[in-house]
DNA sequence: TTGAAAGCGGTACCAT
DNA sequence: ATGGTACCGCTTTCAA
């Protein structure tokens, strides 16, 4: 059978089809036995208002777009965006907010896809970079779509844009991002193998601002330890590069005044590589070297010892980008950048369990 | 400014609505030139139809949901859901359907969740159980939504209605499945074990209907060889049950008459924790024992001896699910099974290279 | 307090 | 081959 529409409902409770609307609207003028009378027939008829019409009719379609690549960059994440996801979804229905999910293509024009989404009414777009196409953020800017990103942009996309062009972040056209406090963990991080007494650290750089952060966050702790000191060198991310840079490190000839005690790595494949070259060139973890990771990899809790890392807060991720996005809708001015602090989950490869 | 509208596109064609309307519908009966005149405007103003109000005039929404629960036992083939979902949203362009995500909680009953997608307009959805709740199913059938399912369904949800109340599968408020071809993968499983003159196999079964499947397929490659032997003995699907139950094996008393040369695991997890007893049993692998898993997880491309195991075909999954649904729709009477083939991913827990 | 009616942005039937 | 126009389902003046 057909759904019932508002005519319906109005014939059915012997009034008129704006009285039905006023109810549906909680609109303070009406009797309330009319009222009644009208909630009655509507529960009866079953009936629902169709969210295209309302729209059509001038309402808020309150739908935003979830836009990312999955199986590509992000597949390599992939625990963490269905994990964020989880919290978009719970704060979108909260928000009475309706998803609509674009897995973007990489062979379709971002400004393409962003324009069937206005068509369709999405009002807002959660990013998650580094997305396919890499013109999608450009053109939702264009377009005016406000757009709330989660973590990291990908390298070529010209993130955020300068100031002078953009003098008030959050606002709609910007864009706020949603991201991890990487300075903070930097410095948790080394702080948590200062505490257990490691002095000669290593900081395992990757690609990506995160990986900037960190550094800056290690820094500042070992600074605050007089006789500590830490050294950096760059990898791309991979087990590979982690077991390169540690390896050729121990190889390093001897002329080089120590070799560390502790490795901060960019993220817990770099830190498995470095494990494994520590392995292989004979020093034990954590009784020679800790080794702290980063992203909470599943592989780390298995590989033994057991990786200490920290854990992104991806749920809450989530439900903030929703939020964010929410309230710029509704003309909440934003700050640009919203920090989230990771978790230090401490396993057994700094050798320490916690305490406190 | 505004979008335009048809109106402004008419008026400046200096045609009627109406014709414009069927230009863009690619009506025969309109004159090239007319035609060119009113793309020419529609060009111009930068036009584009608004979705809601062509579907409140009678044309199909094109709009699909994909309703999974992230964060939760989702989680844990996290990544093989993100895979799936490029299939899935390639599909989905290429039908122009778009897809409205529901990351479904937990606490909100699925009829709820339901009604308000077809208060959406949405025609169809692509469903990944496990989800919470367990009552969406039932409920989309009850209200004659259709939906094809990936994968095996949760286990309490009465998942194929009983054929006499139901004798047409594939028609609209049933629901097609697409599913791996386990028992082909069992039968490829054990074939390949036992062309590397593996006799005495041991199945480790894991929860779930595939599992079933993937024994039936086993034991058919088995008998077909004279001498060989397949036993079977179950777990939860994790690594710790595969490791228990591994090792209880290795601990048989001695009046049993034969331990096992090769594994076939219900998952790569199992596969892995029997690999760990396999090791601390001082068994080795591949020489002393074969094992071969199930999924692909990248944890098995890590741990040495790296696995062999199967990798699900996700993109086509996902876009096999959209196009079942899409004919669905379109009134296409479909199989209510649809089966993919996972693929042999060769690497060396079975002690061989792929030739052939 | 309630109802009649004019849209919202399209589509499609019926004339011309 | 086009144009006029009555809807689609709902919201929202404006009157009563």
């Amino acid at each position: 059978m057909k759904r019932a529409t508002i005519k319906d409902v109005a014939r059915l409770a012997g009034v008129s089809t704006a009285t039905v609307s006023y109810v549906l609207n909680n609109s303070a003028l009406i009797t309330p036995a009319t009222r009644e009378r009208v909630l009655q027939a509507v529960h009866q008829l079953g009936y629902r208002p169709s969210t295209w019409a309302r729209v059509l009719a001038g309402k808020a379609a309150r739908t935003m777009a979830v836009v990312a690549s999955p199986g590509n960059e992000l597949g390599q994440a992939a625990h963490l965006w269905s994990a964020i996801l989880g919290g978009v979804g719970r704060a979108a229905w909260e928000s009475s907010y309706a998803l609509v999910l674009v897995p973007a293509q990489p062979r379709i024009p971002g400004r393409e896809t962003l324009l069937a989404l206005k068509d369709r009414g999405v009002e807002g777009a959660i990013f998650f970079p580094p997305a396919e196409p890499e013109d999608f953020l450009p053109a939702a800017w264009q377009e005016g779509l406000p757009v709330v990103s989660v973590g990291e942009p990908a390298g070529g996309v010209p993130w955020q844009r300068s100031p002078e062009t953009s003098p008030e972040p959050g606002a709609a056209g910007r864009g706020v991002v949603i991201r991890v406090d990487h300075r903070a963990s930097g410095y948790q991080a080394a702080s948590h193998l200062l505490s257990l007494n490691r002095r000669r650290l290593v900081f395992l750089a990757g690609p990506g601002p995160g990986s900037e952060q960190r550094w800056e966050g290690v820094q500042e702790a070992v600074s605050r330890v007089p006789g500590a000191v830490v050294s950096r060198i760059s990898g791309d991310g991979s087990e590979e590069s982690g077991f390169q840079v540690m390896d050729r490190l121990l190889h390093r000839r001897r002329s080089d005044r120590w070799s560390p005690d502790a490795v901060v790595a960019y993220n817990d494949a770099m830190a498995l590589g470095a494990m494994r070259a520590l392995a292989v060139g004979g020093q034990r973890v954590p009784e020679a070297v800790a080794v702290v990771g980063f992203g909470d990899d599943p592989l780390g809790a298995y590989v033994p010892p057991a990786l200490t890392t920290f854990r992104l807060p991806v749920f809450e991720i989530g439900q903030k980008a929703v939020q964010c996005l929410v309230r710029m809708l509704s003309g909440e001015p934003q700050p640009a950048e919203v920090l989230l602090p990771a978790r230090l989950v401490i396993r057994e490869s700094c050798g320490s369990a916690l305490w406190i």
